[in-house]
DNA sequence: CTCCGGTAATCTTATAAAATGAAAAATAAT
DNA sequence: ATTATTTTTCATTTTATAAGATTACCGGAG
């Protein structure tokens, strides 16, 4: 059974005879006959009653019909669906938290709203996740922060992140000559800010003495207000709160 | 676009790759190839992103494999429903006013019970509507009484129906000798009953001075039972009132 | 009854489609 | 760089479908 006998079977029934329905399918009638007769063979069941001449739908036949009819408007349908190149389907984008929450939000909005059709998934992570993510197939974009490690992606810049130092209000300014504070407060490790500001204390000789790993912005940001210790962030970061 | 090709392109999706796809389908890689490319070409997109040696799934293919799926399980829906030999589909049944109204509620639904499936529709009428009827397709079988004209039918007795004269209560009983009552109450033109009442009458030697037409067995009897005029009918129609 | 018009079935031949097998190209892993 | 794996391509064989001619069948008209 393929969609081309059920084509043919359908004009049968439509047309009410073999003759007029291989007219309108621009084939022959033998042609006609022996696919009707071949889909009654493969599906084991007589699909019209011959009377002399004259076809009558069987029973099973009728039963088939609404099966053909099915069948074909969604082979309609599939063709044009697939050749419809409006996004659709579900479109899964990585990013990191800082990302995600600040930059993200507005642009998704405005992109669900102008491709109502695709489901957006929004999968969060440092970059090194973000990429075996990538490689694995599990999204199919990621927005991260350079370097990325095996560079074999195509890569397009999209946002230029300002880092800024953050220290409790009221605090003297970190000068070069002071020793930077002892705490330092940052994201989960693979965070290359994190990375960023250990290479800071790196650049000045020193070594942060305690490392306080917190798992979200606004935490950090409180840690960093009562005087606990310093970190970095983008600066869009802090515009939010 | 067939199912055949269909079928190809979901085994490629669900194993992943064209070789594993091929050895499931038990045919060789090579077809499996060409039939997905011919699948693309037909579609004019692209179903996958081939990068080196793996496929995934593009978007129109994603869109496909939605339809292919909902195509080859009506495919499988449609074989099975088909071979299902239990009565389906409407059969449309006629009868005449009497037998309609008196004999087949009962069985009408015992089989309706019995085939849940099977949609009925009863169309009434007297013998020669439904013989036309039955000719023109319209009806599937009809109940009529005998004789037909043009007997190219196939035919089963059913019922055998006991014809009685009715008079109103307290008459006295009809005798060869007496007039028969000058009018006769009948079913409309068509009905075999009044055919045999006339007939009846004729037997007599008279002729009914007056007829009166009703559309309905009780508005006949109840014209009977004012002493209006005397009807023929099947003996069970009464037992109904 | 026989012939004619119209229809479906059958059979043979021609054409198109699909499957195969082998080799090539591409690429991921070693 | 080499090997192994996978897809693609191509020539060939096999299968499926279409066409064309014929036959069989029925229904109506003469």
């Amino acid at each position: 059974m393929n969609l081309s006998d059920l084509a043919i079977f359908r004009a049968v029934v439509e047309e009410g005879g073999i003759t007029r329905a291989a007219e309108r399918l621009g084939r022959v009638q033998s042609s006609v006959t022996t696919r009707v007769r071949q889909l009654e063979e493969d599906l084991g069941v007589d699909l019209f009653i011959r009377e002399g001449k004259r076809l009558r739908l069987a029973p099973a036949g009728q039963v088939l019909l609404d099966y053909a009819e099915r069948m074909l408007g969604l082979a309609e349908e599939a063709r044009e669906a697939v050749q419809d190149s409006r996004p659709r389907g579900t479109f899964r984008l990585g990013a990191m938290e800082s990302t995600a929450a600040v930059r993200l939000p507005s642009p998704l909005n405005d992109y669900m709203k102008r491709y109502p059709a695709v489901d957006l998934t929004l999968r969060t992570g440092n970059p090194q996740q973000l990429t075996s993510a990538l490689l694995a197939g599990e999204v199919d974009a990621a927005l991260a922060a350079e370097p990325i490690a095996g560079a074999q992606f195509e890569q397009l810049p999209v946002y230029e992140e300002k880092l800024v130092l953050v220290t409790a209000a009221g605090q003297p300014p970190i000068s070069p000559d002071d020793r930077a504070p002892r705490t330092m407060i940052a994201f989960e490790n693979g965070c290359p800010h994190r990375k960023i500001l250990e290479d800071w204390y790196a650049g000045r000789g020193e070594v942060p003495e305690q490392t306080l790993e917190l798992g979200s912005y606004h935490a950090m940001l409180g840690c960093v207000a009562v005087g606990m210790g310093i970190t970095l962030m983008p600066k869009c970061v802090l515009t939010t709160f």
